[in-house]
DNA sequence: CACAGGTCTCTTTTT
DNA sequence: GAGACCTGTG
């Protein structure tokens, strides 16, 4: 097993993006062009045939689910090693950096991550505390604008020094310095300091970047269009050494500007390293030739992209779909009962099917439509298990005995459940905190100290903080499991929900409990489990990370969230003006720019899909209440008759004002019953099946088409029984080979090692004579 | 100090 | 339509 059989298994350009080791290298890969795949053997091929030790390779991806999935497809390859690995999101890798060198960074290795809320908090505190009019500027508008800052790793006093002259910006340079020195007396850091701060101890502390420099020798990072600014200099300064650097990106899915991305960094990457490789994939190996002439007319409507044009040789496949309904409740209603009918027909699996949207919003109407007929599904996104109250309560608890300076913590749990200690005590509290320079913690502990607190009250908070230094005691003994658990016992916080007993407490208790069950599992797979750690992996989870594969339930979500995920059948419900692309879009300073990225949104939910793709809109939705009219969008009407089955009439009005109320909607009634399909004549509780036979009866004629390139037989020297001889794990059995399509996965029981599934071009088994 | 009820604002998108 | 926020009452 030699180079050229792990090249086998791959086109002409993603050999070359394999081989392509040393040196900076721009891939850019097309949706479904096989960039992880191309990724996994990279990394393969960099630990097993060039011998590069998997300690020196760093590999950031978008997602902790797609770090994963990279770590475990390394391992099916390689079958070992991979834990060696760095494979990480951006923040992930940069808050391990930066817990070793807190101190250097001016923060003790207790630092604690801030989520929105927690950001808010702190700000809210700020304006209050400097009487800003909430007229003037908002919480969230400041906060944005640092973020925006950050970002561009713009600091307190560059920021003051842009700003000079201007009022507004000017207080926001004055907030941001308050608000920096605030996270740092709480020994706290937000998503964007995690990044700024990283890059701050590399530029300060030569000597840490060399350590770091010298180690990871082989980087790689995917979803590189999204990178912003921060996160781009954090990766050049790593790679500034040895300059191996492959990035993997497509300039047409980047739809993060909002949170910074910088598309300049794909864009002029040959310019930023002259030496660079530049390596384009185009084939496509998921989506029907219709699925992707769609995605080609929507995207060739952008201008200043690199140009790229998506083929494949699957089948054409089935037209793509475009649905009109009356209203949301509709649309939601056709969209649950399809695949209710699909799945119940024996066709196809719940997993099968995505639901895709522009606005977390327009989840509800699905929720509901889904509940009401059965069809199980799981919702990514909206309202973050972490950022549930209870949970949030409880990781205040945890926080306030790792972090005793984290005075968003403690000042949230001092009365949760009720200590009879008030809002009018906490700010005392806070206030002699303030003036004494201490934290809010430290100065609760000298309750009896602050004059203006009765005995009585200041009695209160010595049960509290006597309550919390216990715990502390205890959290040197109990795992975060058994903390959590004694927490919730102690504080009757989960009696206080026992004895309610509504649905909502029940549902919190559950929360409660699956809690509980993280600790459990987080204690079980980590392997120095801290409390800081467990704080930290839920800080930095994104609700993405928890969908489960095995899960046979439809996936609701943003278009967003569906980056870098693939279904066979794709619903992109609300296809219409005014929300997709938003309004805000279209009203901005900038539309064209603006539309543009919304445009690639657009293009990223097509090429989701493999075999079919289904869009869908509403005449008019309820927007905050008020039913607004809405047309289809623009991108439907980018795409040619040819690939999509769309209205004759490209805006199908009423030609005569609707006589009755309403909205008009017996002519589009008819409209839409000859364009696509009739409405069920039945009435609304036999609605289950929206017309499928008109929908389209089809059958799925490219399904198999395309087989993949098989292996030849023989090519194995070995088969099940035999004993082979492996790299590192030597002498083992094989068990099984199952054929894998592009290569086959062998199974094989090593006696010192147990039983590895390997592919066989890389696990480079030799057969061994018995 | 706690809670109920009324008013105001708001929406993209997320690590 | 929902959530955050404010205000008045017990």
């Amino acid at each position: 097993m030699e180079t050229n059989d792990i090249l086998t298994r791959l086109n002409k350009e993603q050999q070359e993006a394999v081989l392509q080791t040393e040196g900076p290298v721009l891939i850019l890969a097309g949706a479904g062009s096989g960039k992880t795949r191309v990724l996994v053997h990279r990394i393969a091929y960099l630990i097993n045939v060039c011998g590069v030790d998997p300690y020196s390779i760093l590999a950031i991806t978008f997602t902790n689910k797609a770090a994963d999935e990279m770590r475990s497809r390394v391992d099916d390859m390689i079958g070992f090693g991979s834990r060696e690995i760095w494979v990480m999101t951006f923040h992930a890798c940069c808050v391990r950096i930066l817990r070793r060198h807190a101190e250097e960074a001016g923060y003790t290795r207790y630092f604690t991550i801030y989520d929105t809320d927690d950001q808010l908090s702190v700000m809210k505190d700020i304006f209050k505390r400097r009487g800003i009019d909430t007229k003037f500027l908002k919480e969230r508008t400041a906060l944005g604008m640092i973020s925006g800052a950050k970002n561009e790793l713009v600091g307190p006093d560059e920021y003051a020094r842009m700003t000079r002259g201007d009022y507004m910006t000017g207080q926001v340079a004055d907030i941001y310095d308050e608000y920096q020195k605030r996270l740092r007396e709480n020994n706290a850091m937000d998503f964007d300091d995690l990044i700024m701060n990283t890059v701050i101890l590399f530029e300060q502390h030569p000597e840490i970047l060399d350590l770091y420099r010298e180690r990871f020798r082989y980087m790689m990072v995917d979803e590189y269009q999204d990178t912003n600014t921060a996160q781009f200099r954090f990766v050049s300064l790593l790679a500034g050494k040895y300059k191996n650097l492959c990035v993997v990106g497509d300039d047409d899915q980047s739809i993060y500007k909002f949170r910074g991305a910088n598309i300049r960094n794909i864009l002029n990457f040959e310019q930023i390293f002259p030496e660079s490789r530049v390596i384009k994939l185009e084939q496509n190996y998921r989506s029907t030739q219709n699925i992707l002439n769609c995605a080609n007319e929507v995207i060739r409507n952008n201008r200043g992209r690199k140009s790229k044009r998506l083929w494949t040789e699957n089948g054409t496949g089935n037209r793509v779909r475009f649905v009109r309904f009356e209203n949301a409740y509709e649309e939601a209603e056709f969209v649950a009962s399809e695949i209710g009918r699909r799945v119940r027909s024996g066709e196809r699996s719940y997993k099968d099917f995505a639901v895709l949207y522009r606005t977390n919003a327009q989840s509800r109407l699905f929720e509901e439509k889904c509940l009401f007929l059965n069809v199980p599904y799981k919702l990514v996104g909206g309202v973050n298990f972490y950022s549930r109250r209870e949970i949030k309560d409880v990781l205040a608890y945890l926080k306030t005995i790792d972090n005793a300076v984290d005075d968003v913590a403690s000042t949230r749990i001092i009365n949760v459940p009720r200590r009879g200690i008030g809002a009018t005590t906490i700010t005392k509290i806070s206030t002699y905190a303030f003036d004494s320079g201490c934290s809010f913690f430290d100065a609760a502990l000298s309750a009896d100290n602050i004059s203006s607190l009765s005995s009585a009250t200041a009695k209160k908070v010595r049960g509290f903080t006597d309550f919390i230094n216990d715990l502390r005691q205890d959290a040197k003994e109990l795992t975060v499991e058994e903390l959590i658990k004694k927490i919730l016992k102690d504080t009757g916080y989960r009696k206080e929900l026992e004895v309610e007993d509504t649905e909502e407490s029940r549902e919190r208790l559950e929360n409660l409990d699956e809690l509980i069950s993280k600790a459990a599992s987080y204690g079980e797979t980590a392997e120095h489990p801290t409390l800081s750690g467990f704080l930290e992996e839920v800080a930095l989870i994104a609700d993405i990370d928890t969908v489960d594969d095995g899960d046979d339930r439809v996936l609701l979500m943003t278009l967003h969230s569906a980056k870098g995920l693939e279904f066979p059948i794709v619903f992109m419900a609300g296809m219409e003006e005014g929300l997709f692309p938003s309004a805000m879009s279209i009203r901005a300073e900038n539309p064209d720019e603006e539309i543009e990225e919304e445009r690639r949104l657009c293009y990223v939910g097509i090429t989701r899909a493999r075999e079919e793709l289904i869009m869908t809109a509403a005449y008019a939705r309820m927007v905050r209440g008020e039913y607004e009219p809405h047309p289809v969008s623009r991108f439907v009407r980018e795409i040619s008759r040819d690939s999509i089955d769309q209205p004759r009439a490209a805006a199908p009005k009423p030609a005569v004002p609707a006589p009755k109320g309403g909205l008009g909607s017996d002519m589009r009634d008819a409209i839409n019953k000859s364009a696509y399909a009739p409405k069920p004549q039945n009435d609304r509780k036999e609605k289950s099946g929206y017309g499928s036979s008109t929908y389209s009866p089809y059958s799925n004629p490219y399904r198999k088409k395309t087989p993949l390139p098989a292996v030849e037989s023989g090519v194995l020297s070995y088969g099940v029984g035999d004993k082979v001889r492996h790299k590192k794990f030597g002498l083992g059995t094989v068990t099984n080979i199952r054929d894998g399509g592009r290569d086959y996965e062998v199974t094989v029981d090593f006696p010192a090692w147990g039983v590895k599934k390997m592919f066989a071009a890389f696990a480079k088994l030799e057969k061994a004579e018995d």
